[in-house]
DNA sequence: AGCGGGATTTTCT
DNA sequence: GAAAATCCCGCTT
């Protein structure tokens, strides 16, 4: 039935608080803020967050990893909806996403920045910066949640790396615009954060 | 506060 | 061989 949450698990609830993820990018996007992403460490150590930046990517669209088809970089984009598609760009960055449905088709959304909830000083030994400066961007979330190329294709209903959907998330002053960083379709509003959240990379647009 | 350039290597043409 | 879903530093205003 539904091999890409929870194979072992006896949890369904929170399975079912991922079910949103089989739908189109550009609407799992501002649905993934307010969601969590849990972090566990090899040394132990958890850190965790509050997703209040996102981007909408798929195969349609031209700025997408997807756009000409399936590839050994963007294989995960096309599978299961609910894994960990992380990219290496500008030869030192790492930058993560959240692959949507559905399976075949290849889509993902960008997280591009997260509000700290836990692990702040373990975050700041990484970045040697510290406050918003933390996670306000892609490849700094990545950084801060030590995610790197070990991660791609990771099922994130499982650890080390797990996305929470909280019962009570926040779904007001959401702002929807254009996304960040790329050099064709523009014009395509798929990017969604919290209005005034001080995490959110770069504010309006 | 804002702009411009450099870093550095994977990926696909 | 060129571009890249970025970040950081240094310089100018």
């Amino acid at each position: 039935m539904n091999e890409s949450f929870g194979s072992n698990s006896a949890d369904t609830a929170e399975d079912d608080t991922l079910a949103f993820l089989y739908g189109p990018s550009s609407e799992v996007a501002p649905r993934l803020l307010g969601c969590i992403f849990e972090r566990t460490l090899d040394n132990g150590i958890i850190l965790s967050g509050k997703i209040v930046e996102t981007e909408a990517y798929d195969q349609t669209d031209t700025a997408s990893h997807s756009y000409k088809g399936k590839t050994p970089r963007t294989e995960v984009m096309f599978g299961p909806p609910g894994h960990l598609y992380v990219y290496f760009t500008y030869g030192m960055h790492y930058c993560c996403n959240v692959v949507t449905g559905p399976v075949g088709y290849g889509a993902a959304v960008l997280i591009r920045a997260i509000e700290p909830l836990q692990g702040e000083k373990d975050m700041e030994l990484r970045r040697t910066r510290h406050g918003r400066e933390l996670t306000n961007g892609p490849a700094k979330v990545c950084q801060a949640f030590a995610i790197n190329s070990q991660l791609n294709g990771h099922d994130l209903s499982a650890a080390p790396l797990k996305l929470i959907a909280p019962a009570d998330r926040d779904t007001a002053n959401i702002v929807q615009t254009t996304r960040i960083g790329i050099s064709t379709a523009k014009d395509i509003p798929w990017r969604f954060y919290y209005r005034n959240n001080p995490y959110v990379s770069k504010p309006s647009n």
